[in-house]
DNA sequence: CCACTGGAACGAGTA
DNA sequence: TGTACTCGTTCCAGT
């Protein structure tokens, strides 16, 4: 019954945000406030000086306020939804010297959630005392390295210890509040775009370590030790490192690196590739980046980098460019004592719906979100590579390049130009739930020998190493790309580098992201980005754990009965299928195996006789099944949808089975969830008490009453994205999953009707129809269960690695959207979707 | 000889 | 506290 807030205090940053509230009329400042502010002494005459204190160190407390003196959390929400662009304060009785920071939608950005509850949850944080009594777990632990941070920044009131989950919030705070209120200039420059791109989510103090890891979840428990601290790596085996005082460095006799420095990403390799016809260009497309070989959360930003930051000419960021870069020249002084500052903190993000053009010298940061299309250009990757690599670590040999699912290897293409080569950049990236961010422990690492075909560069990029490989124009602008394998690098190593957030066991699922700098006639760069299926980089997962790639169907009667084909990798007749379903707290309701049909099995794929359910029901049940090899040795989940007594069936996979968090961006899509943007769940949560709307708008009752639904709501569109209209998802009658073509594995991107729009019947109480053979039969490539499980109550984990974990029922899977009306009344629309096949259409199948 | 591949031993941590 | 298990890492043998 409590709710919480943050109370930021003695931080310098907050100065803007304090002359904000002044000029609210409700707002009288005290004495206090000017002292907490990081005033010297009272008075009005500082205010416009914006003469800070030099402070000890800037903290955050999370403070429970009692029932009757807080804001009620959702109601602020609302009113900040409706008004909080103007600023809705909301009326509520705030103690002196607190500040009062909005509920805007993007706190709950689980990508910008200091708090490990920063999960995949989509409850906010916010209101979970247990939550906060992580979070300030994490402040305990954090608090040496801020200590740290603060030493490097202290004298500087405006040295902001990045490093501080607590303070990184407070200074995203901030940002928000200059967003909103446009005070842009009153900020740092080390907000600026031009920082350096190596302003990983891993330096950000907000992406807690635990929010991308396992059921080893810390939520449960308090920490007493840093815990992403996990050294497992035998140190003491190492044969290159024993005497060697520069012992994290690979020998050259076992690295197949060509990295010459210590860590693969610690270092800068001076490789020009000149050789290449796209080298000039892809020079010029890396001379925005630079490596600093600084542990990253105490890199302090030297003059010279603020120089080159602050002093590039041109911002590269015209369309988005709101902090004028003059800013950065006047502050150098204090600039010099900035923390860089991770660049989901900057508020220059291209918006959606604005074309991600950027200037030559001023490249996109790897972790920005990026869309694959735009206009008539598209990076489409049209063979996507094999789920599962082995990765290899630096004390082997390569493990060669990374594969196509069926033969060859991955072929990326860029279509809708083709005037003269341009440079394919390549690395590899994160496949949790989060945003795409460069993967911590996995580098591309770049193939050779007398197979490899396709020539490609290796060049650093803020730490993250970077394949360039040339598309030309004579080989359609395309490549295949067989000169790509990964590197893993020891937890440890990475895990001791300050600054590192993520964790590396079980972190060991990749994609493969794409990048392309599209020349456009006034001379900016058009930014295409698309992304690969996850891939499995460890030996172990790829040989244990089962794989479900595809099932079909996705949906029968409540009286079972049906076959169920899947196929996957690590699935046998020995496997068995579990099908379950669970209660909203995480107990397990129902579980029972699937009867195998061996004759009908063989290989890697098998069939199985879908369990009837256990208990009649006139509403859709969404259940999952998951394919077990044994013990802890358990496929991801999958959504299986139960229909009542009128056999029809649904979509099961409206999106790929990749669970690719590529931002579409054309002006039928939103970015799902860009750092700096809140996650909009639409598709992801199908609660027990839905609405939804089919496609004639008729309400159909779709579950039990709520019990502990999962409420999620979803600002106005003008809100939270300047362009409403092309937010479709908040519009019940007419909404679009944002499939992408580019991110679609084969079978997804061929799938005739099946994961496109299958209408709901309107009435469960219609005439009984069976679903045609064409849409019974369509196989299905499996939902990453990532993106199925978004929720995670307090208690649960987030999965990186395939664990037997609760799946809730997912919406998108559906091809459902949820929407919460006005009155609190939720809604669930079926998507409308587009038709992405040719075939199929010219097939007539769709209806 | 080199790049690649598959398997497994080893040891620390966890259940 | 002991044991089985998990997982990351290293090593080896073979193609």
């Amino acid at each position: 019954n409590k709710h919480t807030y943050i109370y930021i205090y003695n931080l310098g940053h907050c100065q803007p945000i304090f002359q904000e509230l002044q000029s609210h009329p409700t707002y009288v400042p005290t004495a206090d406030d000017y002292q907490h502010f990081g005033y010297q002494s009272q008075g009005p005459q500082y205010r416009t000086q914006g003469n800070p204190r030099a402070f000890d160190c800037p903290s955050i407390q999370i403070t429970s306020i009692a029932p009757n003196n807080h804001v009620e959390l959702g109601s602020s929400h609302e009113a900040l939804a409706v008004g909080g662009a103007e600023g809705g304060y909301p009326e509520a009785s705030w103690s002196r010297g607190q500040l009062y920071l909005p509920l805007d939608a993007c706190y709950r950005d689980t990508a910008l959630c200091p708090s490990p509850c920063s999960s995949l949850s989509s409850r906010s944080w916010i209101s979970d005392l247990s939550s906060c009594e992580s979070f300030s777990n994490v402040c305990d632990d954090v608090e040496g390295e801020l200590r740290d941070a603060a030493r490097l920044a202290l004298g500087s009131p405006l040295g902001s210890p990045v490093g501080s989950p607590g303070c990184g919030g407070g200074a995203f705070g901030v940002e928000l509040w200059q967003q909103k209120y446009q005070h842009p200039s009153a900020f740092s420059p080390a907000l600026s775009p031009h920082q350096s791109p190596r302003q990983s989510p891993r330096q950000s103090p907000c992406h807690s370590p635990r929010a991308s890891v396992t059921e080893e979840s810390w939520l449960n428990r308090r920490p007493t030790s840093r815990p992403s601290s996990r050294p497992t790596s035998p140190c003491g085996k190492r044969r290159h490192s024993s005497a060697d005082p520069y012992a994290r460095s690979p020998s050259p006799h076992h690295s197949p690196s060509p990295t010459p420095g210590a860590s693969p990403r610690g270092s800068v390799t001076d490789d020009t590739w000149v050789g290449s016809p796209a080298g000039a260009l892809g020079s010029l497309l890396m001379s925005g980046y630079q490596e600093l070989d600084v542990p990253s959360k105490t890199r302090r930003t030297s003059g010279s980098q603020l120089g080159l930051l602050a002093g590039q000419g041109d911002p590269g960021l015209e369309p988005f460019q709101d902090s004028p870069a003059e800013e950065g020249r006047e502050q150098d002084g204090l600039a010099e004592l900035f923390l860089q500052v991770p660049s989901h903190f900057s508020w220059n993000k291209p918006k959606p719906g604005n074309p991600p053009l950027f200037s030559i010298s001023s490249p996109p940061p790897l972790d920005w979100p990026l869309p694959s299309q735009f206009d008539q250009c598209e990076l489409k990757l049209e063979v996507q590579p094999r789920s599962y690599h082995r990765a290899h670590y630096e004390t082997e040999g390569s493990r060669g390049s990374i594969k196509a699912a069926t033969s060859g290897h991955p072929i990326i293409k860029l279509t809708g130009y083709s005037e003269q080569p341009v440079s394919l950049l390549l690395f590899i990236g994160t496949s949790d739930d989060r945003y795409l961010r460069p993967h911590s422990f996995y580098q591309v690492h770049r193939v050779t020998g007398k197979m490899v075909t396709t020539s490609c560069q290796e060049k650093i990029m803020g730490g993250t190493k970077v394949l360039e490989v040339p598309l030309l124009p004579e080989n359609d602008m395309s490549a295949s790309i067989d000169c790509a394998g990964i590197l893993k690098l020891r937890n440890a190593d990475i895990e001791l580098k300050k600054g590192e957030t993520d964790i590396g066991r079980k972190n060991t699922r990749v994609r493969v992201v794409f990048r392309v700098a599209v020349p456009q006639p006034d001379g900016r760069m058009l930014w295409l980005q698309t992304t690969s299926v996850p891939v499995e980089c460890s030996q172990r997962s790829g040989q244990e754990l089962p794989q479900v790639e595809s099932f079909s169907p996705a949906s029968c009667s409540v009286d079972g009965g049906e076959e169920l084909l899947l196929t996957g990798s690590n699935i046998s007749t020995q496997s068995r299928v579990v099908f379950t379903e669970k209660g909203p707290d995480g107990r397990v309701l129902w579980e029972t195996d699937a009867r195998l049909v061996p004759e009908k099995s063989s290989g890697s794929s098998i069939v199985v006789e879908v369990p009837p359910y256990n208990r009649k029901t006139s509403d859709l049940v969404q259940v999952q099944f998951y394919v077990s090899n044994g013990k802890r040795k358990r496929s991801l989940t999958h959504n299986f949808t139960y229909l009542p007594a009128v056999r029809r069936h649904l979509p099961a996979a409206a999106v790929p089975a990749d669970g690719v968090k590529q931002e579409p961006w054309d002006t039928d899509h939103i970015p799902l969830n860009p750092p700096g943007f809140c996650p909009t769940s639409h598709d992801r949560v199908l609660g027990p008490d839905l609405l939804f709307y089919d496609s004639c708008d008729i309400p159909v009752h779709c579950g039990p009453p709520p019990h502990n639904a999962p409420r999620l709501h979803h600002p106005p569109p003008s809100l939270m994205f300047p362009h409403a209209s092309s937010v479709p998802s908040a519009v019940p009658h007419q909404t679009l999953i944002p499939l992408q073509t580019s991110t679609l594995p084969p079978q997804v991107a061929t799938l005739p009707v099946q994961a496109s729009s299958v209408p709901l019947q309107t009435s469960s109480g219609g005439p009984q129809r069976e679903p045609s053979p064409s849409s019974r039969r369509a196989f299905v490539p499996a939902a990453d269960p990532q993106k199925d499980s978004p929720l995670s109550g307090p208690g649960e984990t987030l999965n990186i690695k395939q664990e037997p974990e609760e799946s809730q029922p997912n919406l998108g899977s559906l091809g459902l959207r949820e929407i919460t009306l006005d009155d609190g009344r939720k809604l669930c629309s079926l998507s409308r979707c587009r038709i992405r096949s040719s075939e199929s259409q010219a097939k007539g199948k769709h209806p």
